[in-house]
Formats: structure tokens, C-alpha cells, sequence
RNA sequence: UCCGGAGUGGCUCAAUGGUAGAGCAGUCGGCUGUUAACCGACGGGUUACAAGUUCGAAUCUUGUCUCCGGAGCCA
């Protein structure tokens, strides 16, 4: 006999009653009638909902006496899909025989019928998405991954991977992480130097900080490419908004200037939204209940209103006249912190808010200089609550101006003579920007803790798995 | 890395110098087309770790570790 196929909780449930159906997956709590059967309710991931099962207990095959059917227990369930009798679901398994693939035992499994803390389940990372929230974020998060790759191939841009492994340093600062071969209670040593000559690559190699610059290598070629990979930092960062190994998505254009850039930017994050709201709906309305109260209400007015655009010199005038207090002051030529972006993002303008023309000093010398000689062709895409979770650029074109800038930054042109290359033969005007998935994440379930919206959180002192 | 807060049964939390408790979970029993089921009983803690103050410390002091929130860095 052929094997049966499974049948997903999702699909059953917005099924009509018919006979033989198959469900298999995880017991979420099970409540014994004396009238002689059980409700055991299941959940397999598909959606955020369990299905059902009635199991009488007099069936010759309801094997749960033999392996123990308990919450936690993996289950395959022949049956029919029936009406329900009882009030809280329209349809439910009427089992046939139930299988225990896997008990777990009451008195240790660490999930309880019963809420538990993102905090704790953090440290049982390896049960957590058996629970409903971070099913739900997974689910989420698929989606968008998904959406991301649709966005960009339904307009024309390439899916490009850049060097995961790489010895460009995106901005000449930046914790990097080392990749070597050699080995380290004995390495090999010039002039009391380590002598990478004989590492695996014959040169220093990192972690990749930023396919950006190798993405414009092939933006120079194929007009219109993107990023979707990991990304690491070896910064000491301990918030509830970093990683260190996240994924970012980078897209670059050839042709594109600020504003053609900030368009993008926009419909890119109102698309995904959109996407996700149209089909993830219980997933939202779970963490609408769970998590956040407004977020429905956020992600709806979000998709709805243009974001505003403010060039940095007109926030920091802003910045300086309203009475607001700052724990840290306002001057043109400053950073802005995130209180004075949280500000303009949730006070001020209560939308996103992209920020744009920031002084060179404070942006990396790949960033186009304006004809005023002071500010750069940036932008910062800012978010209520979450703050920064776009930051882009128009990239210098000009060979003589970029030249100037990496000297001006200190760095050895040396270094970046390809870069350098694509401006000295067929160069192009063109922009892009780097978007943190995690921070998206975050802003699209309302979880707060980066680390609670993938799957294997890697941060200072941690990288369980 | 800096600032602040917190570590008490499996989980979420009480007890603020004087006998460590509750709810949930678990076990047992009862009841029930139940649905975060309900009712009753029972078991379960070297109060993160180390040192100190005190007649007496979960509580006060110091150090260490861990977690949370905020900041910086950024995405």
C-alpha cells in the first residue's frame, strides 16, 4: 500500500468533513473524558492552531497504553473529519487509530500546558518552536524571506551571493571575526607578527560584515542585483536589537539616486508588509492579542501613509527647537541617538521616517558627496519603537572624489583598487541599502528581543547548537 | 563595554532581619463533549555561587556568575 499523505492541520481545518484524513504531530495537552475517549488537541506547525482529535479509548489500535500519550507526544492520527459536537472549532478528527511515535515524560518535559516566558524558553531554544509564539514568528518569518526574494524578481533584480569569507572590510572599522586555519596555541610568526602567508587562504581572512560592496560589483554588470545572506559583527553589543551573525538583505541598483532609493525602500517594506498581513493573518492576530496590542493598527497605517522624508539638517533644527529634553544634545554634525530618532519617528511624525543628506563626517567614504562638499547622499530608514532598520546610500561614482575620501578616511587605496576600478572604467551613478531581516522580524510580530525571532540567536558569550 | 534592575519548588511570583508560601505544572482520586476544563488530596526548595555582618540572613555588605531593561556601535 502506498504511503498515506499527511494532511496538514491547516488544510483540515478549513476543510469539509470527509473520511480518512491523517494528521501527524505534537501533542499540545490532551483532556480525558470518563464518558470513555479523550480531546486530544494537535499541532504540526502548518498553522497556529491545534486540530482536535476525539479518541475513543475502547479502539483496538489507540495505542497510547503502550507508549504514554502525553503533551509534548508525536502522534500520527488516521481518522475522519467530522462536524464538531462541541462549541470552539467547527471540525475535528474522529480517530481511527492513533500511533505514539515518541512519548515525553510529564515530570520532565519543559513545556507545560501553560505561558511561559520568552526568557525562559530562550534557554530550551531546542523545544521552543513547539510553542505558539515562536511557531508563529517562524512562520512569519518564512513568509517574509519569501516576499523578499518575490519583491525583487518580480522587478528585474538578480539574487546574488557574496563571499561569506572575505578580506574586504566594508568600512575600515568594525569588529570582524577571524576565519583561520591556523593553529593558535602555536602559530606561525614574522618579525613576532602572525604570518598569515602560511594561514589556509595565505592572507587574513573575516566573516563577511556587508555584501555591499562586492553587490556592486555586479550592479556595475547587471544593472539590478540583491543580497540575502548572513552577516556577522564581532561587536560587544548586548540589546535587545543585535546579533551577531544576522541576515541582511542588500539590494543595489545601477541608476538609482536618493530619491529613486528611498522610493524603493519604501515600497519595498510596504510590500512585505502588506504580504504579510494578507497572509499570515492568524499569526498576526495572535501577536496582536499576545504581544503587542497596537500592532495590527501600526502595520495597517505603516502600508497606508508615505513615509516623511527629512533632510538631517531640517531634523536637527527640529531636534533644537521643540522643548523636548535629550539625555544627549542636539548639534548639526552630531549622530543621532535613538532617542532623538524615536522622537521624530513616534512624537513628530508618528510613521517612518527617512532621513537623508547626512554630514560626510559621520558617514563611510563610499557614500556620494553632495555639491555642497559637506553633506553625503545617506538615508536612514527610521521605524516607531524599532528605530533604525534601513540605512542606505547613493555610492560615490566620481573616481577623483572617492580617491579623495578614502585618503580623507584614512584607508589605503591599495585596497580598494577594484573598487576604485568600477568608477575608472564605465562607471555608473548608483545606490542600495542594508536591511537587518531580524530588525523586520521584530517589527512585523512586535517581539521585542531580536533574539526570540531566530532560530539560533548568536550573541556575546552565546552559540549554543 | 557602560548605567540600572533582578536571580526563591518544573514555571510565574509572594515573603524586607525572626517557622520559606501561593497559583500553575506533576502524581493520585472524582466529575465532565472538553477546549489555558473543573473539584479534592499529595509530593516537591542547601532561596544563583562564595565570603562576611548578626543571637538569627531569601532579606544587610562585598565579590563572582547569569538574566532583563537602557545606552553606545549598528542593521
Amino acid at each position: 500500500m502506498a504511503k498515506k499523505k499527511r494532511d496538514t492541520v491547516k488544510v483540515l481545518l478549513a476543510d469539509q468533513p470527509r473520511e480518512g484524513v491523517l494528521v501527524q504531530g505534537w501533542v499540545r495537552t490532551r483532556r480525558d473524558s470518563k464518558g470513555g475517549f479523550s480531546f486530544i488537541e494537535v499541532n504540526d506547525g502548518s498553522c497556529l492552531k491545534n486540530i482536535q482529535i476525539i479518541a475513543e479509548h475502547k479502539l483496538d489500535s489507540f495505542k497510547y497504553w503502550n507508549k504514554p500519550l502525553t503533551t509534548g507526544s508525536c502522534v500520527s492520527v488516521h481518522g475522519n473529519l467530522v462536524a464538531s459536537e462541541g462549541k470552539g472549532q467547527s471540525v475535528e478528527v474522529q480517530a481511527v487509530s492513533i500511533e505514539v511515535h515518541g512519548s515525553a515524560d510529564p515530570e520532565t518535559y519543559p513545556l507545560q500546558k501553560k505561558f511561559h516566558s520568552l526568557e525562559y524558553l530562550r534557554e530550551i531554544s531546542h523545544l521552543r518552536p513547539r510553542t505558539n509564539t515562536i511557531g508563529a514568528v517562524m512562520r512569519v518569518r518564512n513568509r517574509l524571506a519569501y516576499s523578499v526574494h518575490r519583491f525583487f524578481n518580480d522587478r528585474g533584480f538578480l539574487y546574488l551571493n557574496t563571499p561569506i569569507i572575505t578580506t574586504s572590510d566594508c568600512e575600515g572599522a568594525g569588529e570582524m571575526f577571524q576565519v583561520t586555519t591556523l593553529d593558535m596555541t602555536n602559530p606561525p610568526k614574522n618579525d613576532g607578527k602572525i604570518d598569515y602567508s602560511e594561514d589556509f587562504f595565505g592572507k587574513q581572512t573575516s566573516l563577511t560584515v556587508s555584501g555591499q560592496l562586492e553587490a556592486e560589483i555586479y550592479a556595475m554588470a547587471l544593472s539590478l542585483v540583491y543580497t540575502f545572506g548572513p552577516t556577522f559583527r564581532a561587536e560587544n553589543s548586548n540589546t535587545s536589537r543585535h546579533l551577531a551573525e544576522f541576515w541582511m538583505i542588500e539590494p543595489e541598483m545601477a541608476f538609482y539616486d536618493l530619491d529613486d532609493n528611498m522610493d524603493l525602500a519604501q515600497e519595498f517594506l510596504q510590500f512585505l508588509f502588506n504580504d504579510v498581513l494578507e497572509h499570515c493573518t492568524g499569526d498576526l492576530e495572535f501577536f496582536n492579542q499576545r504581544i503587542d496590542k497596537h500592532l495590527l493598527e501600526t502595520l495597517n497605517q505603516v502600508v497606508s501613509h508615505d513615509f516623511e522624508r527629512l533632510p538631517y539638517s531640517e531634523a536637527i533644527h527640529l531636534l533644537e527647537k521643540t522643548s523636548q529634553k535629550f539625555e544627549y544634545s542636539v548639534e548639526w554634525g552630531c549622530n543621532l541617538q535613538a532617542e532623538h530618532e524615536r522622537y521624530l519617528a513616534e512624537k513628530v511624525f508618528k510613521k517612518p521616517v527617512i532621513i537623508y543628506n547626512y554630514p560626510e563626517t559621520i558617514k563611510p567614504f563610499y557614500m556620494k558627496l553632495n555639491e555642497d562638499g559637506e553633506t553625503v547622499r545617506a538615508m536612514d530608514v527610521l521605524l516607531p519603537k524599532l528605530g533604525e532598520i534601513i540605512g542606505g546610500s547613493q555610492r560615490e561614482d566620481d573616481y577623483d572624489t572617492l580617491m579623495k575620501r578614502i585618503k580623507q578616511k584614512e584607508l589605503d587605496p591599495e585596497e580598494y583598487g577594484w573598487y576604485l576600478d568600477l568608477r575608472k572604467y564605465g562607471s555608473a551613478p548608483h545606490s542600495g541599502f542594508g536591511l537587518g531581516f531580524e530588525r523586520l522580524v521584530q517589527f512585523t510580530t512586535g517581539v521585542e528581543n531580536i533574539r526570540d525571532v531566530i532560530p539560533f540567536p548568536r550573541t556575546p558569550k552565546h552559540a549554543g547548537f
